[in-house]
DNA sequence: ACGTGTAATTTATTTACATAA
DNA sequence: GTTATGTAAATAAATTACACG
């Protein structure tokens, strides 16, 4: 699942990005499962987005010119996230792409109005009817495609918030009803369950806890819960 | 609830913005409960954007007159966001606050890289180290307060998806209750019930209606589901 | 007026991860 | 290391309004 959250793409912070060049290029302790090639075809994407950005800010540059580039990154994200998960420190190389791209397109957007504004031709107050003249070409569409579905190959793809398959969490919830009295793993529950499952060991830990805790905050009893349930 | 879809905020759509100024000051077809007065402070606030937007971009500009400007628009939001529920024409035109306010914060933070790339200091592909040197101050919140609980005076606030009060909802469940085996309204029935919750004739008609597609698509007896909802 | 479809919004649930005991 | 607890992110489900035949 190729997702930038949201919030990192309106509010850039700062530590993220801070060590990204190290981990691109000496594959440090995340698992990079890809060749160099792909990491630098991202690089190269931002590097041309970070020439387009100052060139756009300052000078005159042509539309067609911008979107051509504009084009061209799109193009090379979406071959990229068709093929495979994006592994962490790409996401944030992705993420900062995606930001320029958004301001980019937001300035050209805004260019003439802001042009007028120096040249003082337009009163500011009558910006609100003059500000949407320019069409907006291009739209950059953050979430790529969902590949829980039909992929689902090697990678783990585990996100917050995305289901887990059912058919495997009725196995977790079995477990679970049959040690109601002491809910708790041990290391032989938590092999038998990872093979059953396909998930990972935190994956099946995870599950566990949170289906404890919301049992505790539940009013009515688990057992009363599970025949609701049906 | 003001909520500014996030897709909007992401692809800024130049239809939406297009008859702002009209909406606005001849009080159309929206049912625009305010005074003037806040309709201005919010075209205040934009119109003090676009101008720092327009000089940020091509000239040299203090970071602490950007913050002080930016720090005013969010007082005034959080002022006005935290009085009243903002209709559709002025969540518009929060939309361009927020998008200006994004580009300016991502190009104080990003301003210097540019310079540095201008002036041939660095080369492009030593950025991804340099790039998070500026610490981002200003988070922009677009999600404000709710204040469907609190707040509540007088006007209808009635948008798709805004949940009318509890209590008098409870009036509408009970004579629905009553009326099982036929719950049709006739004219009497309206009327009380119009009075007894406050709410118009087109929310009493709406909720009952509404109410019988949900028993009818229900799996299991209206009875039963009531019982169960204790 | 009715049933039906659907848009806009709010609320609840699920999963992952961080932190402290 | 495990656990309880808090919280972020995504999804699912529910609520209300309105359109059309």
């Amino acid at each position: 699942m190729n997702r930038i959250p949201i919030i990192s793409l309106l509010n850039p912070s700062p530590g993220d990005s801070h060590n990204i060049r190290q981990t691109l290029t000496s594959s440090s302790t995340f698992s990079l499962k890809k060749d160099t090639y792909e990491a630098d075809i991202l690089l190269k994407m931002r590097n041309e987005l970070m020439k387009l950005h100052s060139s756009i800010c300052c000078t005159n540059i042509e539309n067609g010119e911008v979107n051509f580039i504009l084009n061209k990154v799109l193009q090379g994200l979406k071959i990229l996230s068709s093929d495979q998960v994006f592994s962490k420190p790409d996401r944030v190389v992705i993420q900062n792409i995606s930001q320029l791209t958004a301001i980019i397109v937001r300035l050209v957007n805004k260019k003439e109005d802001i042009i007028n504004l120096q040249k003082g031709l337009v009163d500011p107050k009558e910006i609100p009817e003059a500000i949407s003249k320019e069409k907006c070409g291009i739209i950059f569409n953050v979430v790529t495609q969902d590949m829980m579905e039909n992929g689902r190959k090697g990678g783990s793809s585990s996100y917050k918030g995305h289901r887990l398959p059912k058919k495997h969490v009725q196995l977790l919830e079995s477990w679970y009803k049959n040690n109601i009295e002491n809910p708790y793993l041990n290391d032989t529950d938590i092999r038998i369950l990872m093979r059953e499952t396909g998930f990972s060991r935190s994956q099946v830990k995870n599950w566990v806890a949170n289906k404890r805790r919301k049992d505790k905050h539940s009013t009515i009893s688990p057992e009363l819960s599970d025949l609701l349930a049906n």
